[in-house]
DNA sequence: GATTGCACTGAAAACGTTTTCACATCGATT
DNA sequence: AATCGATGTGAAAACGTTTTCAGTGCAATC
């Protein structure tokens, strides 16, 4: 037999306004608002979300659309995400996009049906240029890529910076012919890349990129072609872990010793990158405070829709390992 | 200005059932459905699911219980939980446990109040003991873990064959003194542990087992209180991919070469696991498979509530590396 | 002693849908 | 020609809450 609030009213004693204010937090008297909770247990009332959301018109639910959860910078930062939902009481609903931008519109429609309070979202340079046609009805928090200026609020790496401080580690090692291996749909691989190529410049050596979806099954296919080509780097930057990861399989497939046939660095601290034999030099990325920075952004935007746009730039950090060492 | 499916109604000129026929699966003329979709596009109106779950009483979302998302196993299984989920027009909502029994519990009554179509957990023992007293209202298929026979639906791997096979390699490959690190808190530990010990039985072996919290840093501090003692094995298989991993930094740390000083095998094939030099013997999991079997179960315990209760066993696959290389 | 204000409570409306029920309409069957 | 069943449609009820509105009682104030 199914128990609603108004049973749990007649147990009480009380009407049902009484019981819901007893549950939320509203004026009852201290008397009643224990029998309400004493007719809660001996009925095993559950509340109904749905007609609780219904009628509140306050889903309590953020959307977090990212490429795909396997990859492990998306992993930790969702982790943090649903940490700091779950403890604001708050659910969350995940959404994979495998960097579609048809997909991204789906979830973006999605989310509006779920009349969601909020999403965190790590958008493809396609759906980038588009986001800010359309109002969508719910605030988002752009992660991981910038959007339009003065769009949407954003949490974001120096990518720039990072770039460069990837390319002088190596110059100072001793390396000239750099090159630079991309991920091709985020705004993200961009910035690095620009931060590759201005470095490049200062240094007064040519860069030489090339541009592949962010996945290291891609990425070693066109290492090996690469390397099949007259003009080899000595030395590789991978955009994410992902393309690290396939850098450092075309390199044992191709037989190549790091870091003395090619040196290898790139991005993203994972487990991972200090097991392999060199140690991997990458730009740590702070996974859990990018989380929980979308979501301060996104309560804080809540709180007061009509603050100016904010966009927190955090540092990454240079972990230098044997990948890179001096030749 | 908000737009229901009154005004969406009211510039149709029909009545809001027929408006929700049309949307639906209805019986309406294909004239008033082309008028609809018209009016639909017109007012550029959007479902509220908070309500079309409250009074339809199908929420379509099913919940993901796991002990941490970071755990590439779960990453894994719960990327094909969601897209089957998607698939078939549902949410999920992803909860991190941290293998912490009050959490279970917290969350597993968060979604009877959610009224969840059903659940997908994956359980700690002590959670598992006491799943079966108090029935909950949805159904629960059971991943990775198993329960109490008979009480859920489950999908899991032939743990005990996997454990056997692991040591009939090493003992093939000339370990006698094989140690086991087994987690502490799932009964997938504890059934890897079983076919440990019986195929150490068979051998003729003294069977060295050791629990640890299913982490690496625990994993790899127990290793190193392990082998400041007398009783240093040779091999060591380790029951999930994250105490591997802390298998192989304790190694590191202790300055083990493997295989010679110790050879190493263990659960879940990782990228990185044949990133490492050795590469390392695993027992590859069905991921995919194990999210989708799952989402099966749950779909035709859904549609036949009153069928048997069903026990998906799947096989791992061995993948022999170095790090078990003969002596 | 009447009035004000505060703290609490219940009846009923509201949230935005789907579903039930009743009823037309119409072609096919008796 | 009357009846039936199938099909399409609208009015209104229902889903389970929260919130509004209108009190009620009681202490404090004038």
């Amino acid at each position: 037999m199914k128990v609603g609030i108004r049973e749990v009213a007649r147990a009480a004693g009380v009407s049902t306004a009484t019981v819901s204010r007893a549950l939320g937090r509203g004026p009852v008297s201290d008397a009643l608002r224990e029998q309400v909770a004493e007719a809660v247990r001996a009925t095993g009332y559950r509340p109904n979300l749905s007609a609780r959301r219904l009628r509140s018109q306050a889903a309590q639910t953020i959307g977090l659309i990212v490429a795909d959860i396997r990859n492990p910078f998306f992993t930790a930062v969702s982790r943090a995400v649903e940490d700091a939902a779950f403890a604001s009481g708050m659910r969350v609903i995940l959404c994979n996009t495998d960097e579609d931008p048809a997909r991204e519109a789906m979830y973006l429609r999605l989310m509006e049906e779920e009349r969601v309070t909020g999403v965190i979202f790590a958008p493809t340079v396609a759906t980038t240029a588009t986001l800010g046609d359309e109002p969508l009805d719910y605030p988002v928090v752009l992660i991981d890529r910038a959007g339009p200026p003065g769009a949407h609020d954003s949490v974001i790496l120096d990518n720039p910076t990072a770039g460069s401080a990837l390319v002088d580690h190596l110059v100072a090692g001793g390396y000239r012919r750099i090159g630079g291996l991309f991920g091709s749909t985020s705004s993200t691989a961009r910035e690095r890349r620009a931060g590759y190529e201005a470095a490049m410049a200062r240094h007064g050596l040519t860069p030489a990129v090339r541009a592949v979806p962010p996945n290291a099954a891609a990425a070693e296919a066109e290492i090996a072609r690469w390397f099949a080509g007259p003009a080899r780097p000595e030395a590789l930057i991978a955009s994410n872990g992902l393309i690290l990861m396939g850098a450092v399989r075309a390199a044992r497939a191709l037989g190549l010793t790091i870091p003395g046939d090619l040196a290898l660095a790139g991005f993203d601290n994972e487990p991972w990158t200090d097991l392999v034999e060199p140690g991997l030099t990458v730009i740590e990325q702070p996974v859990a405070e990018i989380g929980t920075q979308a979501m301060r952004l996104l309560f804080e935007r809540i709180a007061n829709p009509d603050q100016p746009i904010r966009k927190v730039v955090l540092s990454g950090r240079m972990v230098s390992r044997g990948s890179t060492l001096a030749r």
